[in-house]
DNA sequence: ATGAAAGCGCTAACAG
DNA sequence: CTGTTAGCGCTTTCAT
């Protein structure tokens, strides 16, 4: 027995008149149905008893549960936060309520969160886990609840996706380590089975190739996972096969924090020795020692504008088909880049 | 209309029973109503169908949503992510759904996203907002959903609460700074109305007076929000009333990051000239020009326990009536502090 | 051991 | 314009 206990018979037994009227009266859509001074009878009795409708009633009846469903690696990366604030503020502002499910990137928890938010009658997803390869997403295609896709788009572009413009960002970072004199540039990637991952180095390897500088395997090597510890071993290996290298373009912030380790660990000095970039601008970013160059992504906006795309979908606002927003990146000067010696 | 609109009926259909047959033998706790062959019949065909028990009808039945609201100012303060992946795991590993809330801070938002979570009939709340005067938790004291406080307890200690020794931390603080050498020593305190920022300040003092060391009035300025921006500018005030401080303990990282501004401006070496200690070891403190000395929380450990506690009161687990759990600190010195000149 | 029936709180036809 | 009725999917008496 809930203390609120106060339903739509109460209401309607105040007031005088059947449940009906009551649903009517204090639904916005339907008030034109009932009487001016009976709707505000029916109002005026709610307020007094302090009725507030059950939702999940609701949902029962009209199939809607207005939650949406958030699935993502992790909250504890810092990457996420601001994205998921971006996300809940414009749904919250919508009446909607979201589920967040933290995945780690493991496909099994990833299906079974996804399933559980389905079982409790989310009305749409949106996924900011980041795998290229087949997974729930592609495999639900002709899914009844919408999804959007943040961080990461399907190919054939069947699926409405916000991201960032990932090779514009790796550009960004190539021709500012390029103009500052660098012609040893390497490439720390990220896995690349995420879409991230994979674009940054596409990026990476147009970026250099426009501006005439030499790519080869010796000075790309790619990170298992997005992380300082990960980073660190790449840079190692990296480093190992080429310790001539004056650059590195790291494929995200985490794994240039990588870099710093296994640049102290070798008496190397950043910048002076070796200049490093990195891509996300995370929270703090500025704060550490040195300072990191990065590409900055609009956190916020990446989450405000898959919110807006799963509302059109979920019919709350007009919208095209299966839309493709790429946001753009912008660069961040700091201490961890100089020209070369 | 659901794509996975397989009900308790078509399960009933298919396995030639009542749908009340079903829902005993879907039921663990009811199973043992019916008969042994029965139930796998039903359980059979439910998996055949792949029949998902949608969670809301059982709400509206039982009352119960296994669903918590969780409140707290703002998941991109990155004290949170961790207690909320923390509260998040233990939850979910019993069957239980998190709302999410950032209030803000704004007692307003506080209490409208309560009555929202109310609405969707949340079983419980854990609350990490840590405002002392009257809101919400004081008025709702006889409410029928059980809180839990994180970061925070009431005097009375009525409600249960896991928080943090913060007078033991701050006592950390200020014996490493003694020991250093410091006598000197002010403190960068947060908001008197957070109680962290209370209890911080009253463990400063206490910690002081135990040392034998003089605290007076010029030395310790009051931040009115835990962050950077509020640091500094208590900090410039500090720093103008008592320029021969050579120490200074704040109450969190984030206002410590705030002296290292202020500092800065003013051609003050951090550790050299002015010690700092924070308070929490956000992540990626060790990161920070220079890694930051600190006192350590166990974030995760608080959701944890958080989760725990409400659990109990859920009738999940067996437990005490308003147990008030207080974690231990633990303290990191890192570079940014050292001995006086 | 199982079926029947009522009802959780609400909305949506359909009457009147 | 408002009352009536049915029913969303499930659990839970109460019979049988």
């Amino acid at each position: 027995m809930r203390s609120s206990s106060v339903t739509l018979r109460d209401v309607a037994r105040a007031a005088q008149v059947h449940p009906g009227t009551v649903s009517r009266a204090l639904n916005a859509e339907t008030r034109g149905l009932v009487n001016q001074e009976t709707a505000e009878r029916v109002i005026r009795a709610a307020e007094e008893l302090g009725y507030r409708p059950n939702p999940i009633a609701r949902g029962l009846k009209t199939n809607r549960s207005f939650t949406v469903g958030v699935l993502l690696p992790d909250i504890t990366n810092p990457l996420f936060p601001p994205i998921v604030r971006g996300i809940e503020d414009r749904l919250g502002a919508a009446g909607y309520t979201s589920l967040i499910a933290n995945t780690d990137n493991d496909p099994d928890r990833e299906r079974q969160d996804f399933e559980a938010m389905r079982a409790r009658q989310v009305d749409g997803f949106i996924t900011a886990t980041a795998r290229l390869d087949r997974d729930f997403v592609t495999e639900t295609a002709g899914l009844s609840e919408p999804i959007v896709l943040v961080n990461r788009r399907l190919e054939d572009e069947s699926l409405p996706a916000v991201t960032v413009d990932d090779r514009e960002g790796a550009r960004l970072a190539v021709e500012h380590v390029v103009a500052l004199g660098h012609r040893r540039v390497a490439h720390l990637g990220g896995p690349q089975a995420l879409s991230t991952g994979h674009q940054r180095y596409l990026g990476f390897v147009a970026a250099m190739e426009a501006a005439g500088v030499e790519v080869d395997a010796r000075t790309t090597r790619f990170a298992h996972a997005f992380t300082e510890a990960a980073g660190a071993r790449a840079c190692r290996e990296l480093l190992d096969a080429a310790p001539d290298v004056t650059a590195i373009v790291a494929a995200n912030d985490l794994l240039a924090l990588g870099c710093y380790d296994v640049l102290a660990e070798r008496g190397l000095r950043c910048p002076d020795d070796v200049s490093v970039v990195g891509f996300n601008d995370m929270p703090f970013a500025d704060r550490f020692d040195p300072p990191l160059t990065t590409v900055r992504i609009p956190h916020r906006e990446i989450g405000s504008a898959a919110a807006d795309l799963l509302l059109e979908r979920l019919g709350e606002a007009e919208g095209s088909a299966a839309p493709q927003i790429r946001l753009s990146p912008t660069f961040v000067a700091r201490g961890s880049t100089a020209p070369p010696r």
